[in-house]
DNA sequence: CGGCGGGAGGGTACTGAGTGTCCTGTGGCA
DNA sequence: TGCCACAGGACACTCAGTACCCTCCCGCCG
């Protein structure tokens, strides 16, 4: 039922477009009633990104799962690549719903509000990560955002191609640079044994160089 | 006119909801026809945020204007805080505007619609400046999304509390933390004094170290 | 001075999304 | 066989947003 539904969109959405198909066209082709329409998909938009309610929800529990002995970002990382996975299973239908989406304002929005509430679960799940840290909380939501921007810089870069490249090369090499600067766990189960390498002008006053070796030990300065 | 409408929604949004109150409510108060009140707002939303289009304009003249010899980052947080300057022009409404917004989805993924504007805008900017920069869309784009998320993070604790605080303060503290992060031109212009902190745990090899400060040089590593 | 063109605003009717309510068929159970 | 629960359908309604046409006002020109 909720397949079929789905097919019919999708049928009439790629056919003459998503503001030129009303739900009537929808349920008709699907020989449905229009009110059970609205009881599988809260609105129209809906239809279109019919496994991000399933997706939001491995995620979640993902993030409640496992240890915090691990780096909060790589945990991070991790649970945004389970959103690329979904999207690769079907190559096709993602390529197709994103150039559907690309066009349809509505859609646009739509896509917003669910990619925000992926980054309020990485956010959250940072925030309490980072709960006894100095501005903990901004350092959350910044790591989250990178970590979205970065995945979806991945994603639309593999969604724009012809679906040949490989995604989860793509998302790596992204990821990595957002792991690269704040990876390296801040919040502690810290390192036991540190070795500092300063490289620094014979120039530099020394005041710079005992600054920037303080922040890196409070930061961990993207690397470990 | 405009103002007439905007005084009459939000008196009406306040005393009974966003949504119990229709489009004929707003223009029966206002004293003027239903077709004009969509003349000037394209939809309900927009009569609750009826400065961000020139706001939206006066950034992007930011962000054309001046020279490119400037810090890419400082200048893409000095157009962040624009934004906040209007919010805080006009705190009591700001604040009200907040606690509606809060509270009514449609609201909130209107909201989100503006600030993924904001850092569209943001992010093309920095696609310029870092355009021959390997990986320089990447670092763009999480650049554009960690200041925006640093942005709101302080706008959002001054619109919850009673407008006391100092909202410019707040913003700086948090732009800061990207500031330290991120800032320090990678892009050229280069830096003409290199701090370069690794730290690695005892334990890792040294091709790994290498390859670290290889790429702290190569990208500067956030810090100068 | 009178006609006139254009733009701002008002009125009416329409489309289409989303909701509430009631009805009907169907399948399981005592 | 009677009963109940529930999935789905039919219908009516609200309201946002749009198209079209009307009116009024204001400056301009013959």
């Amino acid at each position: 039922m909720r397949d079929a539904l789905v097919a019919a969109a999708f049928q009439l959405f790629l056919e003459r477009g998503f503001e030129q198909t009303t739900v009537d066209d929808i349920v008709a082709l699907a020989g449905v009633g229009r009110r059970s329409f609205f009881r599988y998909f809260p609105s129209k938009e809906d239809v279109v990104f019919p496994d991000h309610e399933r997706c939001l929800a491995d995620m979640a529990a993902f993030l409640d799962s496992g240890a915090d002995s691990d780096d909060p970002v790589v945990r991070v990382c991790d649970a945004a690549r389970l959103v690329l996975r979904m999207y690769a299973e079907n190559p096709a239908f993602s390529v197709q719903r994103y150039r559907l989406t690309k066009q349809v304002p509505a859609l646009r929005t739509y896509e917003l509000s669910v990619v925000r509430r992926y980054e309020r679960g990485l956010a959250a799940y940072l925030r309490g990560r980072y709960a006894d840290l100095p501005d903990g909380t901004v350092r959350a939501d910044v790591i989250a955002a990178a970590v979205v921007a970065a995945h979806n810089n991945a994603l639309r870069s593999w969604l724009r191609g012809d679906g040949s490249d490989d995604p989860v090369a793509l998302t790596d090499r992204t990821l990595g640079l957002v792991l690269e600067t704040w990876g390296g766990s801040p919040a502690g189960n810290g390192p036991t044994e540190d070795v500092v390498v300063v490289i620094t002008r014979r120039s530099t006053p020394m005041w710079r160089v005992v600054k920037d070796v303080e922040s890196a030990f409070r930061y961990g300065n993207g690397r470990q």
